[in-house]
DNA sequence: CGGGACTTTGAGCAAATTCAACCATTGTGG
DNA sequence: CCACAATGGTTGAATTTGCTCAAAGTCCCG
């Protein structure tokens, strides 16, 4: 559960400008990954990059979905709430990942900057011309929606299913495949995000978040390494323990 | 939690024999909606019928995701499994719904059929080269993702911060909404899944989900009408305990 | 060095689960 | 046509997991 500052709407601090996706070291990841050249340029043309910091409201439930995103640096939440403030975070995006995806002409959905984040951002109606011209570009989106779905069926698993420290495990496992994916396969992965926020992505409360991770630390299977660091020791406990096989640990 | 007969397999009833579009009552609802004529007829070209009975399994977890899915009858669940027989029913698919969907060459999820169902079946390589070719189904694809991805991440609100009274509440309003889109809006709702699969799904047991049940019928929210039916007496009440407004009842 | 936010730890509590028994409905075979 | 087994649903009592409330401990930043 938490309680969510409303009062603090989206500051947009360096807007407009865009910045050439020639050097942009997300493209491989991104929606806008496998277009032509000449594609990618008529992409860009539509293109503005937004910065948001850390807490800062990037979108808002109900609000018109006006734009699309594509987050090209640091870590977003998105969020649903209800009536009581109780919180679900439904997901957390980094760098190269999509955001806006949605049938409806309102989000379903707010989200908040974790840490400072920069964004490429397309005007709705602009992106959805160009999506009819480059089917490739479509494909690409299905695609995206394709996974997250998967990932969705994955989280439903974890929040109906598994017991706290299944979804801890399998939590800290999620991170860290992602972070590999980006090239760092150390074991060492970063929680940029807080305790209340990792609670709330996997339906618990902080207070069970921080005893599960300090069961782990006891039982020498993460080390924490100081501020927002962990180690993950012994990564083939921890995955059986994310799949429930019940190492009575 | 649940155990799964995993020794009953697939018994295709009706197979092969393609049953034509033309009369075919829940096209509006399907991916195939919008299609012109000579499209459709070109889709029509590849699909094929196939029926299952209840409880026969129609895609398994890991099988190679050969075919996609339409619903044309009956009901379908969609669910995962972890190593130890806990099971997450990720959704309900009714006539009109689509299943199949994946980026992978697996399914990620298995599918049961809840009642005696009817199935358009399609190849996927072949359903893919039409979609290069038919944009608006393509289009459609992306529709339906969207909003499977929009439901998941209700469902998502719903497993990690619903009480168990809210879970039932919403529960029996989607299935409400679900069959007022087909247009009975009489509040009589059917429930052909059992106990067991509606825990399943909202990450309950049985026994909770029948204590729910039986707390609504004594506080006069809704009525069972006998055998699967359900009737939702009062709506506006069961509407607000599904958003958490908590009437303390 | 001090203040504030976040995290950890502790003790008691409650919602939902587990285990167990009972009831209802249905389908089967004598 | 009825008895009865089987399946699914309901109810009860005890237990447990994770929550709530409370306090103390860290870390960062000015």
């Amino acid at each position: 559960m938490a309680s969510i500052d409303t009062d603090r709407m989206a500051t947009i601090r360096g807007a407009g400008a865009a910045e050439p996706c020639d050097g942009c070291d997300v493209r491989s990841l991104a929606v806008c990954s496998g277009l032509k050249p000449d594609e990618l340029e008529r992409l860009e043309a539509i293109k503005s990059t937004v910065r948001y910091r850390a807490g800062d409201i990037c979108v808002q439930e109900g609000d018109a979905a006006a734009h699309l995103f594509n987050v090209t640096a640091g870590a977003i939440k998105v969020y649903k709430l209800l009536a009581d403030g109780r919180r679900q975070i439904t997901g957390f995006l980094f760098a190269g990942d999509f955001l806006g995806l949605t049938l409806n002409d309102t989000y379903a959905y707010s989200a908040e900057a974790v840490t400072n984040v920069a964004l490429c951002r397309f005007q709705r109606p602009r992106f959805e011309a160009l999506l009819a011209e480059f089917p490739k570009l479509e494909k690409r989106l299905l695609g995206v929606a394709s996974s997250e779905l998967a990932a969705a069926q994955d989280q439903m698993l974890l929040l109906g299913r598994k017991t706290a420290r299944e979804k801890v495990a399998s939590f800290l496992l999620q991170l860290q495949r992602r972070t590999a994916q980006v090239g760092d396969s150390s074991g060492m992965v970063d929680l940029p995000m807080s305790r209340t926020d990792i609670a709330d992505y996997l339906g618990l409360t902080t207070e069970t978040v921080s005893r599960t991770i300090t069961q782990l630390k006891t039982a020498g299977i993460v080390r924490l390494q100081g501020q927002g660091r962990i180690a993950l020791a012994r990564h083939e406990t921890l995955r059986q323990m994310a799949e429930g096989f019940d190492p009575a640990g």
